[in-house]
DNA sequence: GAATAATCTAGACATCGTCTAGTTTGGAGG
DNA sequence: CCTCCAAACTAGACGATGTCTAGATTATTC
């Protein structure tokens, strides 16, 4: 072929090629738009070389959602250093975090979740996940003063939070709420309305510990 | 072929034959898994019928989502009139009814969300999901004792009820939480959590007319 | 420098969505 | 009752995709 006529045989880095490649599809036209054969096209190798560096499109997609989760799990935890030292600020700039990656990269974000695309059983996965909600009840045991599992999620209060955020988010994405706002404006607002809501929530949490667990 | 033997050539109601179809696919094994051949399959004619009625595959799988959206509305409708005349009663009870039909049917609901496979600017659709909002706000006035406007939905405590609901079906159906119980436990366990954290949720919505619900 | 393993190509196959041309049937108007 | 038209449906084709296989090319190791 003659795309191909200017490199070698052997690529070099095709696996990091590919999941640059994975990465710009997925971010630019969703997790569906995603082909191997397209993958492959942008790397400047043939449709059947993918295989050899993930088996199949699952282990490629599986690879690129537990990157995506890395990074938010750092992004998250980078604003929890900078929020300081008062339990609230820390739970308030990591929801924002959360939410702020979640509606930048909702194409990355929507991939994660997708079981007929990635393998959810993947141990990077599962590593990231609990990084992710590890993080979380650590920070909810400093606000409300209650010493929580780490490995467990099932109290109120955390479950409320991930929820929250979550539903937030995906609020935002499908174009739930903000719809008629210009796509320009929209990550302002977006911030701006998870603020209120995030310390409507805080009142809540406020009164947790009043409470039996 | 052997298997349209048995009925004339025109088939008689396949809209809703393949309707049909598609829901059970859907329902079983997820909108991903969904293809028009098979449903047309399923209802027993050639791999072109559908086209006929539907135009295209996301043509029948926006109509079904419309269908769904429908019943949900109906269901949490039911669940409020149900509830009595308190209004926290009645938002409690709202909220329960949406997780309850999110964890009972967690395919059917992922695909009124799927860009890629409904058409999300559908009137039909629009509307379904309007009805949903606009029932939501109303209980909400009645609960913060404001008056919200039914065609407006940003304010932080209807963004916080939609977004906790949501939120809290996905973490349940993405298997966030309650990863290891048993499946025929899961929905009791769920809504049992569901109702913890939506108590601590009435807290925030500061309720002066709260009385022991 | 040769043997071996890793890497990549190229073609095949089944399946999918959609298009087109042709066949069957229900129903309206005479 | 008959004719004729439009709606309903079939069947084959096309390009695209994921995966498999056999073979070609290159890196690496001994």
């Amino acid at each position: 072929m003659n795309q191909m006529a200017d490199r070698t045989y052997h690529h070099g880095d095709l696996k990091a090629a590919l999941l640059a490649a994975a990465r710009s599809i997925v971010e630019e036209e969703g997790a569906d738009a995603f082909t191997l054969r397209e993958a492959a096209r942008r790397a400047g190798v043939s449709h059947g070389a993918p295989a050899h560096h993930f088996g199949d499109k699952t282990g490629l997609l599986t690879q690129l959602a537990a990157q995506i989760m890395n990074e938010r799990v750092e992004l998250v935890e980078s604003a929890k250093v900078a929020a300081g030292m008062e339990p609230m600020d820390q739970l308030k700039a990591c929801g924002i975090a959360h939410i702020n990656f979640l509606i930048s990269h909702p194409h990355l974000e929507g991939l994660c979740w997708r079981d007929n695309l990635i393998n959810r059983s993947d141990p990077a996965l599962l590593d990231a996940l609990h990084r992710m909600t590890a993080g979380l009840i650590e920070t909810m045991s400093a606000v409300t003063g209650k010493d929580l599992d780490p490995d467990k999620e099932a109290n109120p209060s955390t479950v409320l939070a991930i929820a929250v955020v979550h539903g937030f988010a995906q609020m935002v994405n499908e174009r739930i709420i903000l719809r008629d706002v210009p796509d320009d404006e929209r990550p302002f607002r977006a911030l701006a309305m998870a603020n209120d809501m995030l310390d409507l929530v805080g009142e809540a949490f406020g009164t947790a510990d009043r409470q039996g667990a």
